[in-house]
DNA sequence: TTATTTCATCGTAATATTGCAATATTATAT
DNA sequence: ATATAATATTGCAATATTACGATGAAATAA
């Protein structure tokens, strides 16, 4: 046991896990802010960035690349990496939704 | 080796990712939605919308609560979960500005 | 050609997650 | 007190993630 039985979910809950998934590691998130405050695609500096082995950041980012968070073209020697901004709207949509759904709502059980 | 070095990292990066991972599976995204969709505080009957044993169910209600996601409290013998919306507006925020920011961003490298 | 630089991948160890059956806990009903 | 109902916890097996050193691949620089 412990795979995940994906065949039962819609494709959207699919979806949403995969992205918040992505982003649930702490330097994942660190590596998106990075991005975020950079602006453009700066590349792999991110290494020195965060106290982890290359090895491990490039693992992070083809994790954020698998789930067409990031995207990264070949740019000489070096690879530039931006965010996938169709992507984080998908997971900022569905909290949206969520949010303004939960305020709409009067009934506040669970005090 | 690993065991994820949360000491670098921010408060907040930590506490998105932990709020993220909560959300990384599939079968808690489908708990958060059947809980936006009952609107009140139903309660076990998640066990009948997922295909998924009693102490699975159980255990990812654990996990969405650990994270702050849901509370819940007793209710007789049954227990009553719902959303904790400031916890999800934590996530929402942090994509709504991640989102907005992109938006001003003129610079479309990674084509 | 031979470095050097930059990033990816492989192999491996440590740890965490997923899922379930069995059992425990807690509150209500009889 | 005993039974029932709803949820939690425990123990375990299968699988996935995290991290790193070592090595590989591709482009540029010497």
């Amino acid at each position: 046991m412990g795979a995940t039985k994906t065949d039962f979910y819609s494709e959207d809950q699919n979806k949403l896990s995969v992205i918040a998934k992505a982003l649930g590691h702490p330097a994942r998130i660190a590596i998106v802010d990075y991005l975020l405050k950079v602006d453009a695609c700066i590349c792999g500096d991110i290494v020195n960035e965060l106290p982890l082995a290359q090895a491990t950041i490039s693992q992070h980012l083809r994790e954020l690349k698998n789930a067409e968070l990031i995207k990264g073209t070949i740019e000489g020697t070096a690879i530039c990496y931006c965010i996938n901004k169709t992507t984080l709207n998908i997971l900022a949509d569905y909290l949206s939704l969520a949010v303004q759904h939960l305020e709409k709502d009067k009934t506040n059980c669970c005090p």
